[in-house]
DNA sequence: AACTATTTATAAGA
DNA sequence: TTCTTATAAATAGTT
C-alpha cells in the first residue's frame, strides 16, 4: 500500500488512472486556488477541462470580472472597440467604485481591530475613542430596549400576579370547595399554587414577576460573539 | 524551526507574512496547475491577481483560447462580447459595487452608532461585544507602541545620565575649578545637578532614567490583555 | 471511496 | 529573496 516513489510529469497514458488523478488533482488545484485567494486577498481565477471536456472552475469575484481585469491589463492601449466612450465610463465608474470600497474596507478592518498594524498612537487613540464613543451609544440603546421590555413584562406578570391572588382568595379565602381556572392569559405563564394552603395568604405565588424579570436582565448582559455585516 | 502547527484558511492580517506567503503558494498554484494539465492531458488557464495588483498566470495553450473556450461553455449561443453587451457588463460591475459599497458602509454606521435605530438586542449585543474586542486590540496596540517608546526614551537617558555623571566627575571628582558643558546632544534633557557637589560622588544626580521608565512602563504594562489574530 | 506510504508543499525562522 | 527544517497536506498505488 501506498505509494511506491515518485511519479515522473508526464502524460498518464491509463485511461482511467488519468481520470483518477484528474479528479484528484482538480480538487487539490481548487482548493489551493481557494486557500490563497483567501490567506492572501488575491483574485484568482481557474478554468480546468478535462479530457473529456468538462469543465471545472474557481473564481474568487466572477470569472468575468477576473477575465474583464486580465484583458484589460493584457491589452492597455490595445482599444479597437466602437462605442469606447461608453465603455470607458463605465470602467472609470467601476474602478472609482472599486477604490471606494476597497477604502471603505480598510477603513473597517481598521475599525473591527483586525488590522492595527502601521497605525500611529495618535491614531489608534483617535479610533479608541470612536469605538468608546459607539460603544457607549449602543449600550444606551440596548439598556433602553431592555428597560422597556423589561416594564412590559413587569406590568403582565404583576397583573397575573393580581389575577392569581384574587383566584386564590376566591377558591380558598372564602369558600374552599371550587377550584375554577380561568386562563385569561394567553402567554400560559400563569400558576395557581394549591398546596399548604392553609399556611399561605397573599405569598401563595412562588416567585414574583419582579424577581424573574431582574434574572432575565442578568442573563442577558453576559455572552455572545460573531459580527456579519 | 520548521512550521510549528496548522495555519487557519484566513486572511494573513501582516503585510510581509501575506506577500511571503503569496510568493510561495503562487508558485505552488502554478505548479499544480502545469501538472495537472501535462499529466491529465488537460487544458487549464490560471489567473492570479495580488493585492498590490501584479498579474501572475499559467495557461497550457494560450489564455485567450482558454477563455474563449470557456466563454464558448458559459454562454452558449451568446456569442461573443459585442461593445454593447461590454457597456452592460461594466454597468452591471457598477452597480454590483455600488451595492457593495452601500451594504459596507451601512454596517460601517452601525458600527460608528450611528444608526442604531431598527436593531434588536442581540445585534446591539453582537456589536457590542465586537467592538469590545476590537477596543482591546487596538488599546493593547497602543501600549505596545508606548512601551517601545518609553523604551528607546529610557535607553537616550540613560544614556544622557552616564555623560551627566561622567561630566560631573570630570568637574568636581578632578579639581573643581572648571565647569564646562558640552551639550552633544539635542534633546535638551541632560542636566548637569552642581548643588551641594561636597556630598555627593557619583549620585549626584538625582533620578536615573531606569527609575523613571520603569515606573510609566509599570504603569503601561497593568492593564494589557491578550490579543490575538 | 477508503487506506497508507511517500512525496510535496509550505510556515516559520534565519 | 532564498535557505533550512519541522510539520501539514497532497496524492500514487492498492484494496
Amino acid at each position: 500500500m501506498g505509494r511506491s516513489g515518485k511519479i515522473a510529469i508526464r502524460r498518464i497514458e491509463d485511461t482511467s488512472s488519468r481520470q483518477v488523478t484528474f479528479s484528484k488533482r482538480r480538487n487539490g488545484l481548487l482548493k489551493k486556488a481557494k486557500e490563497i485567494s483567501i490567506l492572501c486577498d488575491a483574485q484568482v481565477g481557474v478554468i480546468i477541462f478535462s479530457t473529456t471536456g468538462k469543465l471545472s472552475e474557481f473564481s474568487t469575484t466572477s470569472m468575468n470580472s477576473v477575465i474583464q481585469r486580465y484583458n484589460r491589463i493584457k491589452e492597455e492601449g490595445n482599444q479597437l472597440m466602437t462605442s469606447m466612450s461608453e465603455v470607458k465610463f463605465w470602467q472609470m465608474e467601476a474602478t472609482t467604485l472599486r477604490q471606494q470600497l476597497e477604502t471603505l474596507q480598510e477603513t473597517h478592518r481598521y475599525v473591527m481591530g483586525t488590522e492595527v498594524s502601521n497605525m500611529g498612537v495618535e491614531d489608534l487613540q483617535i479610533l479608541e475613542n470612536q469605538l468608546e464613543t459607539s460603544l457607549q451609544g449602543i449600550r444606551l440603546k440596548k439598556e433602553e430596549i431592555l428597560i422597556k421590555e423589561m416594564q412590559e413584562l413587569t406590568q403582565k406578570g404583576s397583573l397575573i400576579h393580581q389575577q392569581n391572588v384574587e383566584l386564590y382568595n376566591k377558591v380558598y379565602g372564602t369558600s374552599a370547595e371550587n377550584c375554577i381556572i380561568q386562563d385569561t392569559d394567553s402567554c400560559g405563564l400563569m400558576n395557581l399554587q394549591i398546596s399548604q394552603p392553609e399556611h399561605q395568604t397573599d405569598h401563595g405565588v412562588p416567585m414574583t414577576w419582579q424577581e424573574q424579570g431582574q434574572d432575565i436582565l442578568t442573563i442577558t448582559k453576559e455572552n455572545s460573539q460573531h459580527y456579519h455585516h
